[in-house]
DNA sequence: TGGCTATTTGGCAATATTGCCAAATAGCCA
DNA sequence: TGGCTATTTGGCAATATTGCCAAATAGCCA
């Protein structure tokens, strides 16, 4: 494999690193309803601010959401919206899994 | 947060951690294109056969190939071929990065 | 300026992931 | 059966991730 291409795969697989964790993939999907404060996430999510904060970094250092300032607040949003459609697949293989969990079982 | 979301949301992040390593994106790649055994990822990807065996379990674990005993070989296959199409929005995320970073230094 | 709110950063302990080596397992063939 | 090949499993050290607390930073308003 030529160094081309381990660099490609490096770079997928941070983006796909950064959106494997339940709280980032939370604050992914509210922000497909537009965007949020850190603040919003910090009820919603039960974990200390500091760590949301963390989470959103890890997002925003992949490329997945942008941050603005206004006034004291933090506002977030996706910078790309077809990361929606990336989840119908998610939950196929969703379905996948309990097709063969069921079918193991019917063993 | 009630705990189905929660569940739900701990699921797919375990999708995408199966799928967040260059070895693992590789392989998925590789089957793309039809199943293979594992000595033939062996030689693409430089890592130990005993790694190899060990993504591809953690992939297999994730609901994401399927494997298959043939003589002394094992064979591998996708069960979920839409995880194709998962990847072009992936690659726009690095597009939207390489925007980011050119943005930066234009400052 | 001082105090307040919102957020980020530093540091650290607990936990998870990775990749190797050695050993185990399973099928094939002589 | 014995020896060979292909693959998996166990164990372990090195490294990365997570989440908290405490402290720092930045903007607002009196």
């Amino acid at each position: 494999m030529d160094s081309a291409r381990k660099n490609h795969l490096e770079a997928r697989a941070n983006i796909l690193k950064a959106l494997a964790h339940p709280s980032r993939l939370y604050i992914v999907e509210e922000l497909q309803q537009g965007e949020r404060c850190v603040c919003d996430f910090a009820e919603q999510i039960g974990a200390d601010i500091s760590t949301i904060s963390k989470h959103l970094s890890v997002l925003k250092q992949a490329g997945i959401v942008a941050d603005e300032k206004r006034g004291n607040q933090v506002f977030y949003r996706l910078r790309v919206p077809c990361i929606l459609n990336f989840f119908g697949c998610v939950e196929s293989v969703l379905e996948e899994q309990a097709k063969q969990h069921s079918a193991l079982l019917s063993r």
